[in-house]
This record gives C-alpha cells, structure tokens and sequence, in this order.
RNA sequence: GGGCGAUUAGCUCAGCGGUAGAGCGCCUCGUUUACACCGAGGAUGUCGGCGGUUCGAUCCCGUCAUCGCCCA
C-alpha cells in the first residue's frame, strides 16, 4: 500500500542510480532504429546548477526521454566546458588565499593545480545534472580539454591558418587589464554610467585660434595624432590640413576632414586617438595618423607621453590632466554625459582598447556558408523569429580575436623561430621540421577563446577528425537545445565550423528557449540577490515539480517569470496523481496482460480510454511543435480534470458494487488509463512516474523510461464522449443551483425528470453515479405536480424538490437573471443572423454555428420561460 | 540611434478572426471509501490608447504610450 504521500526526498537518488545501472541513458551505434541526437551544451566545469540550466537541461531530457520511448536510438551527448578565464580565476582565487599566484607557481605547475581542481570539484555540475533526473550517455562524457578534443582543436587551428582563414594581426583589442589578456567582443559588457563632456581647446598652429574637442575621456589626448572635422563643416573648412599643437605634449597633429566627426555633437571637431579608439582606429587608417600607444598592460601611462604623467593609472591621469587644462585656461566647459562604459563580462575591469598582436579567425568567410544553410532551411531556428538576431549579427559579423593571454585553455599551435618567423604545426616535431633542424623554436605562449573548442563540439566530441561510425551516425545531431543569450557565442560558432569542417549544419533545429527571470521579470543575478536556487526548490517540492512548472511555463517566446507558488502547486498536481494510484490500489485496480482498450463495453471506460487517447495525441503533437507547456498542460488537464475529478468519481459506485463483470472491466481500464498516462508524463516526471510504475508492477516489468511511447489505433467513441459529457453537465448544473439556493450540502434532495428517450437512457445508466455526485435522494421519471425548483439540460427536465427548504421567490429570481442571460446571449446571436453582410459574406461554417447556437440559446429560453410559468410567474 | 518582444482576472501567464481561459490568491460551503498538497460552488476582465482592414478584431495592419531585452 502506498503511502498518503510521495516522498521524492527519499527515492530519487535511488531512482536515478537505478536508471543510470541499467545502461538505459547509452545509445546503441549498431542499432538499427532511426538515430535521435541532442548535443549537451556542456556547462562550464566551474558551473552550479542555475534555473536557466534547470530549465534546459528538462527540457532536453524530455524530448530525450520522449524519443527513446518512441523507439529512437537516442544519444544525448553530454559533457563540460573548460571555461577558459572562469577557471582560471576561480584557481588563482584559491591561490590567493594561499598567499601566493600564478607567477610564482610558474605555467606548468599551475596548469596541473588546475587539473586537479578539476579532477576535484569539476563534478559538481554534472552531480546537480543528475539531481534533475537528467538521462544523458553519461559513458560518452566529454571535457573541452580531452585528448581527442584538444587534437581537434589543433587540427581545426592548423586547417584554418593555413587555408589563410586564420591568421595573425595587430590591431586594437579589447584589453582587460586586470586579467591581462585581450577578449571578444562578445566578452564585453557595455554599462551606462555618469560621466562628463570635457571640451578641451587645441591652439592651431601659427594663429590664435583654437579648435575645441569634446570627449569622454581627457587622459587619451596625450596619445592624440590628429583631429577629425567633417568635410562639409563650413566652421573648419579653412584649417582643413593645418595643424594644432596637442596641449601638455606639444606634438604637431593634423586635422583632417573625415565624416566621422559629427557637426551637430559638441563643436564639431573631435579628437583622434588611434590606439586607443576604435572609431579613431579607423579614422587613423583613412588618414595615416600615426599610432601612439599610450599605456601599459595594466592601462597605467607609458614612456611614451611626457613625465609628469608616467606610470599613473589611468583614472588619476584624468584628473591630472583636466588639473593642468584647467590651470592652462585651456578647459573650455565640461558637461555631465551618460556614456556606455565597456566592462569585461568576467572581471569586470574597465575595457581598454589596445594595440596588441593577437591571432584572429576570419568569421566573415566562415559565416557565408551558416547564413545560407539557415536561409534555406537545413537549420531551422525554432521560434522562427530568431534567425533575424543569428542574420543580423552574421551579416555584421567582424574579425574574431581567438587568442587569449591565459594560461588555462588549448595552447596555441604556432612556434616562432629566432627571427619572429612563425610554424603553425599540430606538434611541435612537424614545426620543428617545417623549420629545420636546429632552429629554436618558442611557441606561442597563448591559448584560445574557450568557444573556439566548443564550436566543435557536435563533432569533437563523436571522434572527429577519425571517421568514426559515432560521428557517421550522429551527425548533424537533430535538435540544440539552448537560450537566445549564446546565439553568437555558440550557435553561431558551431554553424560555421560546422559548415566548414563537416560539410553539413551541426544540427537540424536550434530550439530557442526563453530566459528564467524571477518574479518581477527581472534578470536572476547575485548582485540583485533575487536566486532562486533550483536545487533549494528541488529539496523542498522534489525534481518532479519542479521539472513540471519548468515546462508548464516554457510557452515558446516569453520570457519564463518563475514564482515558487507555481512550484507548489505542481507538486500538489504530483502528490494528486500518486493519490489516483493509492485510491485505484486501494481498488484493486491492477495492470491486465494484453488488456485491449477498445474491448471495453461501459460508457464509461469507452469514455475514459477515448479521452486519454486524445490527450496523448496532444502531447505528441506538442512536443513534435516543440510547445513544451500545451504538453504539459494537456495531461494536467487530463489526469486532474478528467480522470481523478470525473472518472475516479464516476466509476466508485461501480467498483463498490456487486456487478463482478463492471467491476473487472473498469478496474482493468482504470489501471490501463493510469499506467498510460504515467508513460505520458514520464519525459517531464521521471522520477514519480517510475516509481508507481514499479509499485504497479512490482518490478518485473523493467522500467518505465524504456516503455514504449503511446500511440493508439483504435477510434474514440463519439457516442460515449457526447454520453459522458451530458452527463457531467446534468450533475455540474445540479450542483450549481443548490449552491446557488444555499441547499445545504448534506441534504440529498428527490428529483423528478421529464425527458427523451435518449437522456432517458443516459440518466439510468448513470443513475447511482448521479444521485451520489448530485446529492439526490431519488430519481423519478415523471413531471411532479407541486412547484419545485427546475434545471434544464439538453433533452431533458429535472425537477428538484427542496420541499420547502427553498423560498420559491427564491427560484422564480434565479430563473429570471437566467433568462436575462440567455436574452442577451440570444439578442447577439439573433442580431449577427439578421445581418445581411454576415450572412452574404460569413463563412458557411461560422452561420451554421450561429445557428445552433440561436436554436440552443432558443430551447433555453423557451424552457426558463416555461419553468417561470409553472411556478406562475 | 537600430532591432526584437511584451501590454489579457488582484498576481504570474496561456490563448485566439465568430461563446475570454489556467494556476495562485480571494469569498462561500464541505470531512461522502484516494488526496485538505483535497472536494463543490462563486466573484473579478471596455484583452494598453487611437485609427484602419473585415460581415465580424482581444487576435491582422498602422500609430501612439508604457515596460523589458539585445545591438550600436
């Protein structure tokens, strides 16, 4: 006997060790079923498990659960992300704490303190993973920095360079100077802050004259080689290619007439600092200004600009400089200015733009063939609405800066030789031969971005470059699962290399999920201190319910506001159905071998099987459309409206009875519905619906993940749905009005019907069930003579008889605000079939709808007015 | 500045060219052979504003407002 309530606390890890022994998560290479691939995004090897995993990795696994049920030979490729800088980071924290650094301990011991981080606490995401029930091929686990992946990205690497789509180039950077190292714009957080407008006055050359610039940051006019004026700007067109002394320098620079400038911003002129601007990068290029790099690797001032202002941070340098301006009477006004600030996304430092050397991927050729696979359709971006975000950003793509000053990642393939020379090897033997015995080499000292190796990932991880017959089969996997947020980061990447290095898209769909906010729709952060901690929720309600609302509110195109109040209420819908099972336990309801559900003979059981049936065609097309939440909210509505509220009910009176047939027929049917609706839910709730599945079966029928997908043949009974329906009607209508007379719940009342013959039928085969969920006494087949209270249903006439209880005013004005109703109702209907254009132009559908709702309304009508005068209104 | 999305019950959200829905919350009643993490019943909506298309608009189009996100 089960208990009152599920316990999901104390099964699941059993479940889940259960699961995972009995090699069922692995994929079968050899099978002959249709292959179903879903290529993990591995989450970084730092990670803990947030709501925005918890919600991709549900439903990843459902539609994982869901296809191996279907039969598919499924793998769900799972793995994690070495996470470049995060890692690093998170090593150098606890170096810290050690009183020590990186430096100290030297690259290569840092680099095996790292592994051992790893080894230790890098399991600690995919441990969460398996707290969410989640059923990857846990044997075919991949790291990014595996052998086999590393030998991939070296391969990739040497391919690309020497196909010339890597190469290596200096130019501005997005420098982090506290981490050191250059990242990708991705990288890059723009944060709108405060600041201030400084227009400073540069004295031209051999006049009085001065040139005022506007800019946000003073401190980088000590690397200044110009000034920009529009060629249109009737102000400057005299001192077009004359020259301004740069204050507190005294360099000579030019202005020049590049559109750039903006004549409506500030004067008009701006200032030009070509390492240390993008824009000014450009601007330079146009008119060979000269590159004056102004700071070091920490962004403090180099020897480049005049002494007073050496080895200053950059921020005091500002201010010494607006000083000295000020005191030169060359500061003309300073204005407060909102301005996007760059921040690295990690470290969150101010961004400089710096002239570095650095290893660049030309994404623009690579992004030609992604653009194209998308337009015509061999990846298709599930809602619809995002390949304009992949095409903008595809189409606008730049160059991608692929190295990194770290040491933590995939080094860099290419060595130099004494005279800078570079070899671009997949080992360092194959450089050394390309240059020649006894040359010293030094290799390159960087790594690569992190989503360099994990643009490979649908293939790295199934063997690539060896032709395995993984990769064979595996390729291009069926669906990536993932949100908006890394469309560029990844998607984008893993298209293009793809594309490049397979020769086919690395997926057939890209289903695009929304973002886990909290309730107020705000972004989850630490700082904002509103986490909601999944594994919290997961102690506290059990995986199940969780798992539930997750897909409950994953309504495709909406952002996911998560209130715990959802949570609660699904893991009531959780502890609703394993109270279903005890009732049905309770009942002796129990599996029949071969039961076949069309053989059932009540209404009833026709009814229930036939809903179910339906219900499981709605789940199926759901997750087919990707409409995680219409799936979950079909069997909802099916397992708590239907079964247990209506079919539970209906059939006690049967399953109480001395009627040893019935009994065997809805206990079978009973139990078959169960079973199927727990098969139904299992890909959303694996872990309860396992364990009934073995409580029902006792085990000997293997488990339930494994089960076969249903899928029925037989027709749903019309006859019996229009049956039930009536019926359920009748007793809601029953229930109505003796809530609405105040009839005392207890009090079981005598009804009369008059009726046709058909509901006749219906009312005594149901009779008992009726009379119990009604509350009536007695039901009569006959047209009372005293004044009673009257409810009307479709072909037929009940009459309850309060005896008195009920104040007959009472009635005769309840009837009369129905009959109101039903006047406005019926005056709308009748005014739409009045109209000329409607019924000319109307779709002949839509008339004949109207029409039978004119005769329905009508039949009311006519039976309130007739109760009316019965009761002599 | 460019783009995307949202605006529906008190809250969080579905939906949709022809009867406006769910969960939570709220109110009333209730312990009848699963379940109070329950059951029965109920109240609440000019479907953001204004125009247009249409026989008909919450739904399609335009516009405005407000909010959110992404990109410059």
């Amino acid at each position: 006997m089960l208990d009152k309530n599920y316990k999901a606390a104390e099964v699941e890890a059993a479940i889940y060790a259960e699961w995972e022994k009995s090699g069922a998560f692995a994929c079968h290479p050899d099978s002959k079923a249709a292959s179903y691939t879903i290529a993990m995004p591995p989450p970084n090897v730092t990670g803990s498990l947030h709501m925005g995993h918890a919600l991709t990795f549900t439903l990843q696994d459902i539609l994982i659960r869901w296809r191996r049920m279907q039969g598919r030979d499924a793998l769900w490729q799972p793995g994690t992300d070495h996470a470049g800088i995060a890692t690093q980071m998170v090593v150098e924290r606890e170096l810290a704490l050690e009183q020590t650094d990186r430096h100290k301990l030297g690259r290569e011991k840092f680099i095996e303190r790292v592994w051992q981080w790893k080894e230790q606490s890098g399991s600690t995401i995919t441990r969460q993973l398996r707290a969410l029930g989640a059923s990857p091929d846990w044997s075919r686990e991949r790291f990014t920095m595996d052998e086999g992946l590393s030998a991939a990205v070296r391969k990739v690497f040497v391919t690309l360079y020497r196909e010339g789509l890597i190469y290596r180039d200096k130019r501005l950077v997005n420098w982090d100077p506290v981490l050191h190292t250059g990242i990708s714009d991705l990288e890059v957080e723009n944060i709108e802050t405060k600041g201030s407008l400084w227009h400073i006055r540069y004295p031209v050359e051999g006049t009085d004259r001065h040139i005022v610039v506007a800019t946000t940051r003073p401190e980088t006019m000590l690397g200044d080689s110009g000034v920009a004026v529009h060629p249109e700007d009737e102000r400057y067109q005299d001192l077009v290619g004359k020259f301004v002394i740069l204050p507190l320098v005294g360099r000579r620079i030019p202005i020049v007439a590049d559109e750039y400038a903006d004549p409506k911003t500030g004067s008009g002129a701006v200032k030009i600092t070509p390492a240390h601007d993008f824009n000014d990068f450009e601007v330079g290029k146009r008119h060979d200004l000269a590159l004056i790099n102004i700071f070091d690797r920490d962004a403090k001032l180099n020897d480049a600009v005049p002494e007073a202002y050496r080895g200053m941070d950059r921020f005091a340098a500002r201010k010494k400089i607006v000083a000295d301006l000020e005191a030169l009477g060359l500061m003309e006004k300073i204005e407060p200015h909102t301005l996007q600030v760059p921040h690295g996304d990690r470290s969150g430092a101010v961004i400089e733009p710096w002239l570095t050397d650095q290893w660049y991927c030309d994404a623009k050729t690579l992004a030609q063939p992604a653009i194209a696979s998308v337009e015509q359709g061999k990846t298709v971006f599930v809602p619809k609405t995002w390949e304009n975000t992949f095409f903008e950003w595809m189409r606008n793509i730049q160059p991608w800066c692929i190295s990194r000053q770290l040491w933590w990642g995939h080094q860099i393939p290419a060595w130099y030789g004494p005279d800078g020379k570079i070899y671009v090897a997949e080992t360092e033997a194959e450089a050394q031969a390309q240059a020649g015995a006894g040359v010293t080499l030094a290799r390159d000292s960087d790594v690569l971005d992190t989503w360099f190796s994990s643009g490979l990932w649908p293939f790295s991880t199934l063997g690539w470059p060896d032709e395995t017959k993984e990769l064979k089969r595996y390729y291009p996997t069926d669906v990536l699962v993932t949100g908006f947020d890394i469309i560029f980061f990844w998607v984008a990447r893993m298209m293009m290399m793809g594309l490049h290095f397979m020769r086919d898209v690395p997926f057939r769909t890209v289903y695009i999920h929304a973002l886990v906010r909290d309730e107020r729709g705000q972004k989850m952060s630490k700082s904002k201190g509103n986490i909601i901690d999944p594994l919290v929720l997961i102690d506290k309600y059990g995986t199940d319910a969780l798992r539930f609302t997750l897909t409950a509110l994953a309504a495709q195109g909406r952002d996911i506001k998560l209130a715990e109040s959802r949570v609660e209420g699904y893991r009531n819908f959780v502890t609703k159905l394993w109270n279903a099972s005890r009732y049905a336990e309770m009942n002796e309801c129990k599996l029949v071998a071969g039961f076949d559900p069309s053989s059932c003979k009540m209404t009833v059981n026709r009814w229930i099987v036939g809903a179910l049936a339906e219900a499981a065609a709605n789940v199926t097309d759901a997750l087919e459309a990707f409409k995680f939440n219409e799936a979950a909210d079909a069997l909802y509505h099916f397992a708590w409206g239907t079964f247990c509220d209506w079919y539970v009910e209906f059939t006690k009176p049967i399953l109480t009875g001395t009627d040893e047939a019935a009994k065997a027929e809805t206990r079978a049917a009973a139990a078959w519905v169960l079973a199927q609706t727990a098969h139904l839910l299992h890909p959303i709730m694996p872990f309860v619906t396992e364990v009934l599945w073995r409580e029902w079966t006792g085990g000997r029928d293997g488990l339930l993940m494994v089960k076969v997908w249903p899928r029925y043949a037989f027709a749903v009974d019309r006859d019996a749905v229009a049956e039930l329906d009536w019926t359920v009607t009748l007793i809601a209508k029953i229930r109505e009005v003796r809530a609405e007379m105040n009839i005392p719940g207890a009090a079981e009342l005598p009804a009369f019907v008059a009726a046709q013959a058909q509901q006749r039928e219906w009312i005594a085969r149901h009779l008992d069930q009726i009379k119990r969920l009604a509350r009536l006494k007695s039901v009569e087949f006959a047209t009372p003579a005293t004044k009673m209270i009257q409810i009307g249903a479709d072909g037929a006439e009940l009459f309850l008889d309060a005896a008195g209880a009920v104040d007959l005013d009472q009635e005769k004005a309840r009837l009369a605000k129905e009959k109101g109703a039903i006047e406005i109702e019926l005056g709308k209907i009748d005014q739409k079939l009045g109209n000329a254009q409607f019924m000319a132009k109307a779709k002949p559908e839509a008339i004949e709808e109207q029409r039978e709702r004119q005769a329905e309304k009508q039949a009311a009508l006519d039976r309130v007015g007739a109760a009316l005068a019965r009761l002599g209104a």
